[in-house]
DNA sequence: CGCCATTTCAAACGTTCGTTTGAGTGCAAA
DNA sequence: TTTGCACTCAAACGAACGTTTGAAATGGCG
C-alpha cells in the first residue's frame, strides 16, 4: 500500500458513501459495492464487522470534523460577543451552523455525503446509527441554543426551538440535491455558487426567525 | 366484502403507506407487507402488478386530491385578489401550500404518507415514481409561481425561486415527523396543534421570503 | 343449478442478499 | 529462515427476496 494507495479501508468508506447517497442503503448491495471499490466481498465484513457499522463508520468519518468545526465557531462568536458585551450576532451563528455542511459539500465525495446526511436525517435505516447521531449533535445543539437565545432576545424558546427546526429543514432541503431545485425554476439558470447559496440560506432563515411572534402563540 | 370490510386493494394500500413511511421503500418486503395486511402474498402482484407500482398508488391516492386543493385554493386566492384589485396575500398564497399537507397528515394514515412523503421527496426509489411526481407538482408550481411574483413584486425570480426551495425544506422537514423536534426541544413539551404550526410555518417562510435581497445577488 | 370471470391461495421459481469460512498471500520482527 | 500477524481471496452458507403458477374458492347472473 501506498502513500498514494487510499487502502481497502478508505477505499470502501469512499464507495459506500457514494453510492449509500445515490441509491439509498437498503438498495444498495454490499455486491455492488465492493465491486465498484474493487476490493473483495469479505473486505467490508472483515474491516466493519457489517453492513450497518459500516454505515456509521461513513457518517462518523465527516461528522467529526463537520461538528467539531461548528463547535468552535459557536465558541468564537460567543468570545467575541462576550469581549463586546453584546449579544451574538444571528447571520454569524446561521452561518457558523450552516457554512460546514455547505463546505463538506465541496469536498471530493463530501456532496454524496451531504446527499446522504439529508436522507438518512429522516430515515432510521440503523439504530446504532441514530445513537451516534444523537451524541453527535447533541453537542451542537446544547451549544448554538443558548447563543441564538442570547441572539433573539425577545423570542420565547418555544418559537426559537420551532424555528430553528424550519431552519434546519431549509438545510437539509438545500443540501439533498440541486435536482428540485433545477425543477422549481423550470430549466432556468441558477446559481448554485457556494457562497451565494450560504448568503441565500443564512438571509432567509435569519428573517424568518426574526419574524415577530403571532400574538396567539406568545 | 362487506361495506366494512375495506377490500384487498385497499387495506394493501394503507399497510404498505404504514409501512413504507416506517422502514423505507426497500426495507419493506412484500412479505411482511401481506402479512400485516392479512392478505396473500400474491395479491400485490395481483392487484398492482409489482412492488413499485404499489409505491406509486400509494402516492397518487393521496396527492392528487392533495394538489387539487392546493390549485383551488390559488385559484381562489387570485381571484379575490383581482376583484379587489390587488396582489395576493404572501400569507395566504404559502397556506394554500402548506395547509393541505397538514391537513392530509391529521387524517388516519395520512400522517405516514406524509412521512412517507417526506422521504421519497429526496430518493429516487423508482423512476416511475419519479415521472409520477413531477407530472402532480408540476401544475402547482406553474400556477402558484406567478401567483408568488404578484405577491412579491419586488423579488427577482430567481430569489422567489431559492426562497420558494427554502421554504419547502422547512415544509418536508416539518411533515417528517416529530422526531427531531421533540429531540431538538430537549424533552420540552412543545405544542404540535395543527394551526399553531400551520401559523408558525407560514410566518416564518413569509417573513424569509420578504427579506431583502442582499445586493450581492439583486 | 351451472357457467364464467374475478379473486384468493399455497407452493414453488430463480435470484440475490449479508455473512462466514478456511486457505492463501505478503511482510515485518525474531 | 522461520514465526506470526494483518489482510485478501474464492467459495459457499442459509435466509429472504420479488415474482410466477395453477388450482381452489367466491359470487353474481342466465
Amino acid at each position: 500500500m501506498t502513500p498514494l494507495d487510499p487502502g481497502t479501508k478508505t477505499q470502501i468508506l469512499d464507495v459506500a458513501e457514494r453510492l449509500f447517497a445515490e441509491q439509498g442503503f437498503a438498495a444498495t448491495s454490499l455486491r455492488a459495492l465492493t465491486a465498484a471499490a474493487g476490493v473483495n466481498l469479505a473486505a467490508v465484513n472483515y474491516h466493519f464487522g457489517t453492513k450497518e457499522a459500516l454505515l456509521v463508520a461513513v457518517f462518523e468519518r465527516r461528522l467529526r470534523p463537520l461538528n467539531e468545526r461548528r463547535l468552535a465557531g459557536v465558541d468564537a462568536l460567543m468570545r467575541e460577543a462576550d469581549a463586546a458585551g453584546r449579544a451574538p450576532s444571528l447571520e454569524g451563528l446561521l452561518d457558523t451552523l450552516f457554512r460546514p455542511v455547505l463546505e463538506m459539500a465541496g469536498e471530493p465525495g463530501g456532496d454524496s455525503c451531504a446527499k446522504l446526511f439529508a436522507r438518512v436525517h429522516l430515515e432510521t435505516e440503523a439504530e446504532a446509527l441514530e445513537s451516534m447521531f444523537l451524541a453527535q449533535f447533541c453537542a451542537v445543539r446544547d451549544r448554538i441554543m443558548p447563543a441564538l437565545l442570547r441572539a433573539l432576545p425577545d423570542l420565547p424558546e418555544h418559537e426559537l426551538i420551532w424555528r430553528l427546526h424550519f431552519a434546519i429543514g431549509a438545510l437539509a432541503h438545500t443540501m439533498q440535491s440541486t435536482i428540485r431545485l433545477q425543477w422549481l425554476a423550470r430549466g432556468k439558470a441558477m446559481t448554485t455558487d457556494r457562497e451565494a447559496t450560504l448568503r441565500r440560506l443564512v438571509g432567509f432563515c435569519a428573517a424568518g426567525m426574526r419574524a415577530p411572534a403571532s400574538k396567539e402563540d406568545r
